[in-house]
RNA sequence: GGAGAGGUGUCCGAGUGGCUUAAGGAGCACGCCUGGAAAGCGUGUGUACGUCAAAAGCGUACCGAGGGUUCGAAUCCCUCUCUCUCCGCCA
């Protein structure tokens, strides 16, 4: 959420890098004047109301003192007079109420700021490519076969079953498969610690409070599985709890940067999303991701957001995979991002690139709505930097792995990898 | 899930309708003192919004959250929430 007095301050460029989104700026205008117009009424209505609130609380000692005097008949007069200012601000304070909400309302609905280098564009075609792959694609061998057949064919992971316990979207790992998933977590992790990042193991569900915080409501609100007996939502990612843990928090500018990592499974509804496209591990309601988050001084965020990529392509040449990156047009970020970098990974059977990370800069975006501050060198009140990364979403790096590695003899681990699993092949 | 007790500033803690501008203490910051430090002494010490070109200043709100009673609420009433104790359930 963009704050009023930035937005006032900078209503051009907001007309501007809007448009990159894809917003009309007629539509833009008239949403920034219909905004400015309550604000003034804001700022108008509290100026008033303050005043006569004043008035009455000098009163209201005046009468107490009165009253201790035995001067009934002037505190009457005066009760008056309060009563009557009292009507006023009542009805002050109710349209205020009313000015806030749809404030609010707008605010909420209105999406972050892209960064200067973001590409304007309408979808995923629009993207610009950051860094191409820098190894050659992999050719498989003629009876290559998609992860699907792979799991299938060494008893990895059972959708089936999955379906059987939970429905569509939940697949089950068993055996070898089971073990690479974890293998997988522990290796993330044990890179993110070693980058510096504390783990973390929050709560996979939330509050409103927090999934507002992070931005997930209103914008995601049909993405994420709520329960409504408890009010709580399932994550949708590990930025949710872990970002959350700093709402409300003021920092000494000492404590940047603030670096966290988490591994959780992570809940998506992805209601609507169907067929070819999200087969197998392309697409499912629960799968695994670490994340890394950081928080960030606003003058360092931009070299941060350039660390958690190099973070990010060290795991993926570790494990060998062939990648490359992605900077999102303004089409395709995502409502809360300044600028989001996406990893995607080449999945040689399927003959297609899969998206198994997203680096992104929310700048202040997040910290407002979540109110992260930290004192400035002169002890004012500064919004902080938030940005999060996954390192890595686990569902489409087993796709690629096993595609990838698929010989006549099973498939291969990558060395990096073996350490964790304890096996060098699956056959 | 049931019963009871609680939630006050950075922390501890007083405060049951107006002498509260939230006492007192600790911490922190600055100053004095000191050869230096400790102790001691003094001063200051939150957030948001409004006003102002800005700062200072001033005003308003905030004592878990939201309502209500009252001229006036940290204090009384209602709802919710969280913590603690006991009981129940439980890996």
């Amino acid at each position: 959420m963009l704050t009023i007095k930035f937005i006032r301050e900078n209503q051009d460029l907001l007309v501007e890098r809007l448009q990159v989104r894809n917003l009309k700026a007629e539509e833009i205008i008239d949403m920034l004047t219909n905004l400015i117009a309550l604000d003034d009424e804001r700022r108008e209505n509290q100026t008033q109301s303050d005043q006569i609130l004043s008035e009455n609380n000098k009163a209201a000692k005046l009468i107490g003192q009165l009253y201790k005097e035995g001067n009934r008949d002037e505190a009457e007069t005066l009760k008056d007079q309060v009563a009557e200012r009292k009507e006023k601000t009542n009805a002050l304070q109710e349209r205020q109420q009313t000015v806030k909400l749809e404030m609010e309302k707008i605010l909420l609905n209105l999406p972050n700021i892209p960064h200067p280098s973001v590409p304007k564009g309408n979808t995923d075609e629009d993207n610009e490519l950051f860094k191409p792959c820098a190894t050659p694609l992999p050719i498989l061998p003629d009876n290559a076969v998609p992860h699907w057949d792979l799991v299938q064919k060494y008893n990895l992971i059972d959708f089936e079953l999955g379906v059987k316990i939970t429905g569509a979207g939940f697949p089950l790992f068993r055996g070898k498969g089971a073990r690479l998933e974890r293998a997988l977590i522990n290796m993330f992790l044990d890179e993110a610690a070693d980058a510096g990042f504390e783990e973390i193991v929050p709560p996979l569900l939330v509050n409103e409070a927090s999934a507002r915080g992070t931005g997930q409501l209103p914008d995601k609100e049909g993405q994420m599985y709520y329960m409504e007996k408890d009010d709580l939502y399932l994550i949708p990612t590990a930025e949710v709890p872990i970002t959350n843990i700093y709402r409300d928090v003021i920092l000494d500018e000492k404590d940047f940067p603030i670096k966290l990592t988490g591994y959780t499974p992570c809940f998506r509804r992805e209601a609507g999303a169907h067929g070819k496209e999200v087969r197998g591990l392309n697409r499912v309601h629960q799968f695994d991701k670490v994340e890394i988050v950081q928080i960030e001084h606003p003058d360092k965020s931009y070299d941060t957001l350039m660390e958690m990529i190099s973070h990010v392509e060290g795991l993926l040449q570790k494990l060998e995979l062939p990648y490359r990156i992605l900077r999102l047009c303004g089409g395709d970020l995502g409502f809360t991002s300044a600028l989001t970098f996406d990893f995607e990974v080449y999945s040689a059977a399927q003959k297609r690139w899969l998206e198994v990370s997203s680096v992104s800069n929310f700048e202040t975006f997040q910290s407002n709505r979540l109110k992260l501050r930290y004192r400035d060198d002169n002890k004012k009140m500064q919004l902080a930097h938030t940005l999060n990364g996954s390192a890595l979403a686990l569902a489409r790096i087993v796709a690629a792995l096993l595609e990838n590695n698929q010989t006549g003899e099973g498939i291969k681990i990558p060395e990096a990898l073996q350490k964790y699993t304890g096996f060098a092949v699956i056959n």
